[in-house]
DNA sequence: TCAATAATTAATCAGGCGATTGATTAATAC
DNA sequence: GTATTAATCAATCGCCTGATTAATTATTGA
């Protein structure tokens, strides 16, 4: 990690400007090995994925980021380049993660089932790693609420998410099209995309179900929310896609 | 609308700066009535609505709507107060106008079916104004376009999605009652929920499902949508909420 | 031992932000 | 005809933003 750049030095440099109000950790310099804060950079990107799933992209500026983790703005140009370079390694941290977990959950569920897949037992495979690794802890669900925020969003929003998922939906689509042989493409596609803002919605973590029912249904509450995920979109691919009810 | 307040001026003053890039309209002061642009105040809700829509609330500056509208950053200040205001009066322009739809809609199926009551047609009252509405137009599109938006948003989107359709809604989830007698509150509110998802992720146009089929499904295209949706969550509701398939 | 390199701070740059004021001009009300 | 009110612009205030540099210090490797 190194950085040439040359540029000219303003030379202004009257006032000092020292009374520094919060307690600045250290003085410049390289700090002694045992000032503890390892891995800053680790640490860096678990709050730029809290204020980033809270607030979104655009309402979360590097500054705050880097005041929430003790460390001044050059930190984080240190070690990503700039605020979009940021978001990317945050987002790109976990992805293949929970891609490669997605990933075998479907094929396990394929080799294990055979000739009888099933869309339940298809669908169930897909939401499981997402839904558990959700219950899992705080980062995971930062992580997971970000990516149902990106999910809806223009800008670069769309790219992220094709370029991040698109082969586990594929891998969905195409059992799902084992098990309701004869549907159309659209059908499946229009289905999954139905089953995908179901998802968002319920990783997005607003409390809009908690207060609509007055708090009879609780939006965090994933064993709550597996079974009847997997059954209401089951029930809305066979029927979409134009098998027998049942 | 007048404007008081109170407060010290600079009397600094020096250099007046002008050199203008780009043509401005007017001198100072109020228009003469036939220099066109009557009803600035709508243009402003309607430029701010676009962009609001596209780009999210947080990254669009209140100067960009005036630039994009031909007036100074002191009309918006001037029309609204600031841009939260802004914000709230392009959300509610429209909202009393679909809520009273769809509630009518709501009514009138209810009325028309009397004791016959479907899941289906509860649904398709209730999805039909928003739909409609959407492919009607540019602004509506945009319109629905930011509420799904604000949908999937933490911070205040909750408590304005809440404001605004929770009663529609709570009509609809009774209509549906009368169709599934015996299904529980728990299980209609997450059913709800869910196609409540699959919407929200339908009108916010991100390109996604066009570009996760290759072009074989299209986000805008309506009459597509529609009767799938319909049926997917029908098929859903009735599935979650324990009524015999079929 | 000493040069290279890694990790940090302070300070700053140029620009954008939301908000507000005061002056200015036309329309309207009395 | 004059006073009030409505609608506009230019100018600015104070603050925040992303990005960058130079100096500084500790560690590492030859």
């Amino acid at each position: 990690m190194s950085k040439v750049r040359t540029r000219r030095q303003s030379a202004s440099a009257a006032a000092p400007q020292r009374a520094r109000l919060v307690a600045r950790r250290t003085k410049p310099g390289r700090p002694p090995k045992n000032s503890a804060d390892p891995a800053l950079r680790e640490r860096i990107l678990d709050v730029a994925e809290a204020q980033f799933s809270r607030h979104g992209y655009d309402a979360v500026s590097t500054r705050a980021v880097a005041r929430a983790v003790g460390a001044t703005p050059a930190m984080i140009h240190y070690y990503f380049n700039s605020k979009r370079e940021l978001f990317d390694a945050v987002f790109a941290r976990r992805a293949d993660v929970i891609n490669t977990e997605r990933m075998a959950a479907l094929d396990a569920y394929a080799a294990r089932a055979g000739a009888n897949v099933t869309v339940e037992g298809a669908i169930a495979a897909f939401l499981r790693p997402a839904l558990a690794k959700f219950a899992e802890g705080e980062g995971w669900r930062n992580y997971l609420t970000l990516v149902a925020q990106v999910g809806n969003k223009h800008e670069w929003g769309g790219e992220v998410m094709t370029r991040s998922f698109d082969p586990v939906i594929q891998r969905l689509i195409a059992i799902i099209r084992k098990a309701l042989p004869g549907a159309s493409d659209v059908n499946l596609y229009w289905a999954y995309h139905f089953l995908s803002g179901a998802l968002l919605l319920t990783l997005s973590e607003t409390d809009r179900i908690d207060r609509l029912s007055a708090g009879l249904c609780r939006s965090v509450d994933i064993p709550s929310i597996e079974p009847r995920m997997v059954e209401f979109a089951a029930a809305g691919f066979r029927r979409v896609c134009g098998a027998a009810p049942g």
